[in-house]
DNA sequence: GATGAATGAGCATTCATTCAT
DNA sequence: CATGAATGAATGCTCATTCAT
């Protein structure tokens, strides 16, 4: 009998996952707000019924992505970034997992880009709020302790943030939306090496 | 006549405005997708037969409103970049422009961070793409001048603007969405020299 | 002055004409319900405003069309039917004008045949009536006498007229809905022999 | 489970009929273009969302009462036809059977003269077309062995059907617009006899 | 857990009609 | 007489959500 427990668990997460990844192509097609439960139902062959099984409604289903999509990213991100000890490899592994990360997963990263952010105060919004938070903390033990070493400049975090990641945002987004870009092995190098010169600590 | 001629197109004009002005109002309250007509029809006190008879729709109401407000904000940049010859100043002024400016409409501002583009092939995806063209032709005509004189480093249009305007654009958004941020006048300063750190044509 | 108003007669009654062959024109390709007054101007080439001067509403309109287009069909049917002395050319000419009328007239006629009636007890209802009483009045004159001559079998009017008429008005509907039909002469040759056989006294 | 399943299926086509009859009443009292969805609903008993469960608009509804009700009179008829040898009794039947059903379901058969066809290639236009073609088919079967066997003379199928029918078809719209009319067995006799006078083999 | 029929609030949009100029 | 901006009631239809089976 735990057998089949098991397989049951195994197979309601297969369902629930089936769901997740037809909404993802739905959001990508037609956007958040423009998809409905019946396209979904469509694209993951289930039933109306089972969706709102393993979803309370369409925003938590929608937020349920939006956070294991973010996670996915910054796991991603922290498992790279430390394993350098090098401040400058450091800050050039945040621009280019950013671009590549976009590059590797454009429909995971057009969503989270285009999703609004799940409304305060809802449990989505205490999830995301808990998972940013984790995030920061890993990111920015690494990322403090360079600037005390005295290899990265000083900065508050949301603005060394916004030096070393805004370029790659902008760069992403405006290739996810189709529209022609220099290419992305340009961008890597070019970008990251701004942000290096833009964060590098001394004149 | 030409009195009375006058007179209509001004109240005529004066009615779009008024429509645009409060669904700009709802936009940024409610966001678009969740702002009806009614909504707007009760916040611009007209009638619904009145917006229709100004927009076709909802979409061209946004669309409008989009390109609208685009355009004053390439307007009042270009204005203040084309009175500047030193690329330091200019490039400062990039950033900073940015920064004051959605400090200054910040209900615009989000609509147009917000707001999805046009859809391809709409008019109002083509007037877009033409008042675009124009802002980028007059804003490289200086930047590409400064990169000849050797004060820029030279790099590709989609680049440049990446490294200089991507840090604004994080710095503004999550400022727009209300997260704590550092304050708007570190902002300035940061970013602006993170900006020209990273362009300045190397040692 | 009586020079300027009968031109401004004239051209008032130019315009009337104008938009009721615009009207007309829109009810052949759209159908009468599905006609706006938007579209009517457009095909006039006329304004809203100039629309409601001729005409009180839409439903005033299309009596004011459906009357016009059943006084001329029936003018038409009198002026051939009252120069002929002999029952069987007469009975003929019924059924053979309809098919003509229908031929050369096939807007007017559809709309005649798809057109609800004006309602009943309304202006155009009682116009309608006062048409009909005067064309079955001189109709049935001529239909009568020869009756009582003994060329045609007595019958009620209705009975007469449905055997007469009914193929012929059976045959247009179908052409006219653009189905494939026999050739128009052979169905006016074969109509008319029906009809002739049909409402012959005697054996 | 089989019986579960019929049960489903059962009160499945209830809820259809229901919507459909519901339908018709509407549309005699108010006539089609004037019969809102919500009308219907109230008529029916259930719920918009019901109704465009079963139908995907309102267009779909009219066009499946329109085939349906079709079916019914072209069933009816052939039923009897086709239990009868002789041309004469045949012919009557036609013209006799078209008042009587006419007179036993003035709502579907108002309806079914009212309607504007579907629109051709829709699906319903194609169920349309391919039901007067097996109804003709069968109906000519007999009709045209009676012409071979030199009963009836030799028409084109258009022109035979507008001789026979056409009548009662006349008699039958004024009939159901209330206006005065001989009574009905008269009309069945003299209607009859007319038919049969036109197209009997001549002597 | 799965299914899909049923529900009805809510929305964009249409359109006849009015009326000031 | 002509014009077209303004009005708002009315309507078809969508869609998230519920719930009986």
């Amino acid at each position: 009998m735990p057998q089949r427990a098991r397989q049951t668990r195994k197979s309601t997460l297969r369902r629930r996952a089936k769901v997740l990844d037809a909404a993802l192509r739905c959001f990508t097609r037609q956007g958040l707000a423009a998809t409905t439960i019946g396209d979904i139902r469509k694209a993951s062959k289930t039933s109306i019924g089972s969706i709102y099984h393993h979803f309370t409604n369409k925003e938590d289903l929608a937020a349920s992505l939006y956070v294991e999509s973010l996670e996915r990213y910054q796991e991603s991100l922290l498992a790279k970034l430390e394993r350098t000890q090098k401040a400058e490899r450091g800050v050039r592994i945040m621009v280019e997992h950013h671009l590549d990360w976009v590059a590797a997963h454009p429909d995971r990263a057009r969503f989270l880009f285009t999703a609004e952010r799940p409304p305060a105060k809802s449990a989505a919004a205490r999830a995301l709020s808990q998972l940013n938070q984790r995030f920061f903390d890993r990111l920015f033990q690494w990322v403090e302790a360079e600037m005390h070493a005295g290899a990265i400049r000083s900065l508050p975090r949301d603005l060394f943030l916004a030096i070393v990641v805004g370029p790659a945002q902008n760069y992403a987004r405006v290739w996810l939306e189709g529209r022609p870009r220099s290419p992305l092995n340009r961008a890597r190098r070019a970008l990251a090496n701004g942000a290096w010169a833009a964060v590098r600590a001394g004149r």
